[in-house]
DNA sequence: CGAGAGTTTGATGGTGGTCAACCCTGGTGG
DNA sequence: CCACCAGGGTTGACCACCATCAAACTCTCG
């Protein structure tokens, strides 16, 4: 299915917004949109690397998968998010729908002669990849030294502002896009870890739980300095 | 002091190496050389953020400081790399140097407008961006839900990595840039953990140590599979 | 209604943090 | 030349925290 830019719903934020209509028209008809079920993977490591794509809707993970098997959460892809290495042969992650999503797909090929033809492409694209860098150095930056209290708070905050649509101030109430063992990976503790924090900060009166998914922040200020 | 680019150790390797000679003199008229001691900061998180440079010679962290007090690094920059944020308006981390450094420093709105000057330095920036990711995001996959063992020794690799010339081989005798501070802030863990794993280590074989600093790779295999 | 996945809660043990003592090296000054 | 000191490193004893194992509970979907 080719692309109907003019519906898209992130339009204005994506990377190829700073494209004029032509351009991003010339573009478009490089790019397929794909739909994937939650579960359905995008990219898999190891893979030859050609694709690489912007999120429309939904969410994704990024994730390795140790020796022993057990996988690893390294980054979430949010809508407006991009995602694929431009540069290295092939994939090192693996690319995995949360939930349902819509995306655009474009032939890496394809993205690398745009980002040549249109430098303002090339400069959103190096502004997109400084701020994944600080996301994940933000991730790194929850430190295992913290008790696992503080980093669940932390995970919390962060999807909370992931969840909200204007950039600085968090969603008062949303639902979580991971599971238990999704966050345990992102934050290298258990299923169990996690279940037990979330339940002290309600107890706390930090956080209300609405079902498995659903989270309502009672009182931030609570999330920020735990311990 | 303005740059001398023929005689620069890593012309060819550093991110101006895409750039043709005239290219290159234009940019390096922008830029100048400064050096750096040991425990020198470069850039101090929060700042305003006009600059940015390249590492010629030693090595640098990259680190966030705690609400409590305590530093986690980052990242490190060797030499040939590049450090800075390019859009941000302040710096985010604290950027010092491990050991006497030299660097070309640009003022950020002169690399700026380099790279809507040079296609291909846009895109080499991009690229180095990735790789940045890349490594940023193979720390965080050193899950702390392994052992302090294999993180320590997945660090020792890294270092030898780093340390070495080419590419892909590690050094097989090197220093370490990091004190044993610096290398629990890097991994999570406390001194005496590196301390104690350093020892295990090389009862077990693996490494060798030579003074506080120096490490030789007896049996690199030992390192790979631990635990 | 039953099956299965995901979640919560409990009991127990190991790993690494904490605190403390000691060692080693290099530098300074009497 | 030696005494002293300071910073970094090593080693030991103890204990909290989180992983592990296990069991019950809650959904959703067939």
């Amino acid at each position: 299915m080719t692309l109907a830019c003019a519906s898209c719903p992130v339009r204005d934020r994506a990377a190829c917004s700073v494209l004029s209509d032509e351009e991003r028209g010339d573009l478009a008809r490089a790019g397929r949109t794909r739909r994937l079920t939650r579960g359905e993977t995008l990219f898999a490591s190891g893979d030859a690397n050609h694709a690489c794509a912007t999120l429309l809707r939904g969410a994704l993970k990024v994730c390795s998968v140790n020796e022993d098997g057990t996988e690893r959460i390294l980054a979430l892809v949010h809508p407006a998010g991009f995602t694929g290495e431009l540069f290295s042969p092939f994939t090192s992650y693996d690319v995995v729908a949360l939930t349902d999503c819509e995306l655009c797909v474009f032939a890496r090929s394809e993205m690398t002669q745009a980002i040549d033809a249109y430098p303002h492409l090339a400069r959103a694209l190096l502004r997109r990849s400084e701020e994944e860098l600080h996301r994940s150095r933000d991730l790194l930056a929850l430190d295992p030294r913290q008790s696992a209290r503080a980093r669940v708070a932390g995970l919390i905050r962060a999807l909370a502002e992931a969840a909200s649509d204007s950039p600085c101030h968090p969603a008062q109430e949303f639902d979580l896009p991971l599971t238990r063992g999704e966050m345990a990976s992102m934050l290298g503790l258990t299923i169990e870890t996690i279940s037990r924090n979330l339940t002290r900060l309600e107890s706390a009166g930090a956080i209300r739980r609405k079902g498995a998914r659903g989270i309502e922040l009672v009182d931030p200020a609570r999330l920020e300095c735990v311990d």
